[in-house]
RNA sequence: GGGCGCAUAGCUCAGCUGGUUCAGAGCACCUGCCUUACAAGCAGGGGGUCCGCGGUUCGAACCCGUGUGCGCCCA
């Protein structure tokens, strides 16, 4: 067969991986293996594949391949998140589009066409995934508002209310006025902006003597309860316990002291607002003062103000400004810079705004779950994110649940006529029956209008997705769970990690999974994190197509160390296309030979050689493996076989042009690149599969994803070949430099000889040296051939004939500074065994390794004083 | 204000238990080659005060202290 001269990735990825698919190979049923098992942090259902995508699920794919062919049962399940405010923001656009206003129909109109919207775009990344070469259990496939799913919901909800985890209070929430919705913390964007900063006069009661506050908000001015100062503020503190007028609505104030209030800001007198403002808020509690709310849920002023009543609050503050100022009460105005919030979705200014909403009390479930972290009967990778989550779960605030939405689990909680919570139950009928075992009747109920929160879904997520709430006791989740690993970005250890092992611990009373591998973010050269509304995100479709899966893949991954951020360069899957062009013609070149069957001895000590080095590095990639450093496991494997396996391995055995090989030397080198294969498969699927199954003759269902990990060889003392190799090679570089320097043409031949005792130690590449320098003498002499260029490695001194003339004197400036070199490293090695303490307290291998160093170094200068003389 | 982290080649970063795996990789750069697997390539090369200062140690890129400069999280 004719093998193309450039790989082309396109073709080969859509035919091994609808093998792959037809085969099966990918399912995972409980059995008597044992498990490894991984849940994809479901991406957003309406979300397209995107940079850190792509670096997540790589390596999932990498480590669950890896766990697949060393025969464990692999099972990684796929599946999506409704992502209630993304997802709703895309309806409501989409129907907008379509001139069909939200607020003009009915929720369960809505779900449909929510759902409908779902069937058509939703799950496209899972598509995406797949040309990634994700090797998901696709029949396996869960969406977290699945009604499965969503019964689990709705199960945990009760279940923490009836443990007394859950209530209802008024707390502070940020306010999407544009959306009317309440927004998480994370939902805010928080941006500088130039404000002015104004000085109001807050008068005493039948005086004109006045307390100076400043304002950034004075359309909040009705909501005053109080004036607050700082206790060690000599300007104000007489005035504490007296009382200021409020401007526009007169009420009566009083001045108050705490320590919250910077002395140097403003005037260093506060007003007190408790319904718009964090931190007026936790004042007024702490002094047990009223809350006046000012403004409607669209943003406009409540008829509780009293002044404004109806005006937009933007309009207000305008109106407020004037209004100070006819009166006589506005000192002056200050420009000033300070943060707002912006809601993420609609870019309207949030309002802080107090609300009724569910809470989930963290007290408890945080306990467990900060434990089993510290102790590392979870591990983190890299661990010190676990700083990160004590930090966190020290300082837990409760969590709230409710969202102003449609689309996500409706919260099973029912209120009677008057707004009074009657019940919590899944549907209305247990609602009644409920109450009527309480005796309570003919009440009129209704069900809570918010959902949950997205997160209260997907920290259910390792355990739902086993059905293991509808049946806790069944073989799936039995099997399944614990899962091995979560492979996610650091940036949601909060919303997702530290939360799903609450419930975790909560509800299974056991961890969600084992380890946890930090991946770090994507950024671009300007270190900016990767975002669609920056849009300096590649086209990851683009991409792949491009390079490949398999460079992408590589790309992604070879800057990637654990839990670090990686700054992502075109050059990293052009990187990777390159090395699977280098992979292909590997294979073009062992095709093209012909075999015969006698055997070429010269290529034992090389086949040796590779072997030992091919040993040890699968040790070293054990290593790798075990503690996640899979950048480094990768970048290994790139230098065994770019490197040692083609630039010296293969240039080694191959043999002339037109020249066939034997068939000892070809069959190892088959059985070499077969195991190479299987080593990179996990990384690189797709060119893997497609080179090994080139190799050689293989069954119609047999496949490289599922063969045979390879494992350490017999571990011979190889390390003796190791450093005989090392040294040939050093003396090809050597050689091959002072070929270049000298102009030589490629085929032509040259000399070298070499001074040094019976016993070499690189006599059995002896061979391999003459092949690869074209060399037609490489013998051993007395003489020291002045006339030459020379080199000097471990105690032998080398001469070449390249048959052009050596400039003397250069030769000898270039001696002399080898040797100046060489006694200075001496001088060093000299100065540690000279030293009493280093000899006596050094253990025995430095030293001996020092010994080494300094007779090496007496060597190296004997040789090239002798040359100078 | 509190906390976490980072500083190593032009760039991006490895460097695990302090000691020849110790100053390394990839990319970029320079030189010479279209040598019958590969120019998406081959061969060779240059390049570093391991942020500054102090300490511990026989020995420090690595441990401790401190300064400087960055980044992030929480408030």
């Amino acid at each position: 067969m004719e093998l193309e001269k450039t790989y082309n990735p396109a073709a080969v990825e859509e035919k091994w991986y609808d093998f792959w698919i037809k085969n099966n190979f990918f399912h995972s049923e409980p059995d008597e293996r044992e498990p490894f098992t991984i849940v994809i942090p479901p991406p957003n259902v309406t979300g397209v594949l995107h940079m850190g995508h792509m670096l997540n699920n790589t390596i999932q794919d990498i480590l669950i391949r890896k766990a697949r062919m060393e025969g464990k049962n692999a099972c990684w399940v796929p599946g999506t998140d409704h992502a209630s405010i993304a997802t709703e923001a895309k309806v409501v656009q989409m129907l907008r589009e379509k001139g069909i206003k939200k607020s003009d129909i009915s929720r369960e109109e809505f779900l449909t066409h929510a759902f409908a919207w779902k069937e058509k775009y939703g799950g496209i990344i899972l598509e995406q995934l797949k040309k990634l070469g994700a090797s998901c259990d696709w029949e396996r496939t869960r969406f977290t508002m699945e009604e499965s799913l969503s019964d689990a919901v709705a199960d945990s909800f009760i279940h923490l209310y009836n443990k007394g985890y859950l209530y209802r209070d008024l707390k502070m929430i940020n306010w999407d006025p544009a959306a009317k919705t309440t927004l998480s913390n994370e939902e805010v964007l928080y941006e500088e902006q130039q404000a002015s900063l104004y000085f109001i006069k807050y008068k005493f009661k039948d005086s004109e003597e006045f307390l100076p506050v400043a304002t950034v908000r004075p359309e909040t001015i009705m909501g005053d309860v109080a004036v607050c100062v700082n206790p060690n503020d000599e300007r104000y503190k007489h005035l504490v316990g007296k009382t200021v007028i409020v401007p526009f609505v007169n009420r009566e104030v009083p001045v108050i002291a705490d320590e919250y209030v910077e002395i140097e800001f403003g005037t260093g007198a506060l007003k007190i607002t408790p319904a718009h403002d964090i931190n007026d808020y936790e004042i007024g509690k702490k002094f047990n003062l009223s809350v006046i709310d000012c403004f409607n849920e669209d943003g406009t002023v409540s008829e509780a103000a009293q002044a404004f009543v109806g005006e937009d609050r933007f309009k207000a503050r305008k109106l407020a400004v004037a209004k100070l100022e006819a009166d006589g009460l506005l000192i002056k105005t200050e420009i000033i810079t300070n943060k707002i919030g912006l809601s993420e979705r609609t870019r309207a200014v949030v309002e802080p705004r107090l609300s009724l909403q569910w809470f989930v009390r963290m007290e408890e479930l945080v306990k467990p779950a900060l434990e089993n972290v510290m102790n590392d009967n979870i591990q983190f990778f890299p661990d010190r994110f676990k700083n990160l989550y004590k930090h966190w779960l020290e300082n837990f605030r409760d969590w709230p649940i409710s969202r102003q939405l449609w689309w996500g689990q409706r919260i099973p909680a029912w209120y009677d006529e008057n707004g009074n919570l009657a019940t919590v139950a899944k549907t209305k009928e247990e609602a009644l029956a409920q109450l009527k075992i309480k005796n309570i009747t003919g009440l009129e109920i209704h069900q809570d209008e918010d959902v949950v929160d997205t997160w209260f879904s997907s920290w259910l997520w390792p355990i739902s997705v086993f059905n293991g709430f509808e049946n806790p006791k069944n073989k799936e989740i039995e099997y399944y769970y614990p899962t091995s690993v979560l492979v996610t970005g650091w940036d949601i250890i909060f919303f997702w990690v530290a939360r799903m092992i609450f419930a975790g611990y909560e509800f299974r009373n056991e961890k969600p999974f084992k380890q946890v591998y930090f991946t770090g973010m994507v950024r671009d050269k300007q270190r900016r994190k990767m975002s669609k509304s920056l849009g300096n995100s590649p086209d990851t479709l683009e991409l792949l197509a491009k390079f490949g899966a398999d460079g992408v893949r590589f790309g992604v991954m070879s800057a990637a160390a654990a839990g670090n951020d990686l700054l992502y360069d075109d050059k990293q899957p052009e990187q990777g296309r390159n090395f699977c062009n280098k992979m292909w013609n590997a294979l073009r070149l062992l095709k093209g030979w012909e075999v015969v069957e006698e055997k070429n001895t010269e290529n034992e000590i090389v086949i040796n050689w590779f072997e030992a080095k091919l040993n040890k590095t699968i040790a070293d990639l054990e290593n790798s493996f075990e503690d996640f450093r899979l950048s480094e496991a990768l970048m290994n494997l790139y230098k065994l076989l770019w490197n040692d396996f083609c630039s010296w391995y293969l240039e080694l055995i191959k043999p002339e042009f037109g020249k066939p090989i034997d068939k000892f030397t070809y069959d190892k080198t088959i059985a070499f690149y077969d195991t190479l294969m299987s080593l990179l498969h996990p990384f690189m699927p797709f060119i893997t599969e497609e080179i090994w199954q080139n190799l050689n003759e293989r069954n119609m269902n047999e496949s490289l994803c599922v063969a045979k990990f390879p494992k350490v060889g017999s571990i011979k003392d190889n390390k003796g070949l190791l450093n005989e190799a090392e040294l040939a090679f050093e003396i090809i570089s050597n050689i091959r430099d002072i070929r270049t320097k000298a102009g030589m043409k490629n085929a032509a031949t040259a000399k070298c000889y070499f001074n040094g005792s019976d016993e070499l130690s690189f006599s059995g590449f002896a061979a391999s040296i003459s092949k690869l320098c074209k060399l037609e003498v490489f013998e051993n002499t007395n003489e020291d051939l002045k006339a030459l260029k020379s080199f000097v490695l471990k105690g032998y001194k080398f001469f070449v004939d390249t048959g052009t003339v050596t400039d003397t004197a250069a030769e000898r400036e270039k001696l002399l500074k080898e040797l100046e070199y060489a006694k200075g490293f001496l001088a060093s090695v000299d100065k540690k065994l000279n030293n009493e303490r280093f000899v006596s307290s050094a253990p025995a291998n430095v030293l001996e390794n020092e010994r080494k160093k300094r007779e090496d170094a007496l060597q190296k200068i004997k040789l090239l004083e002798e040359s100078l003389s």
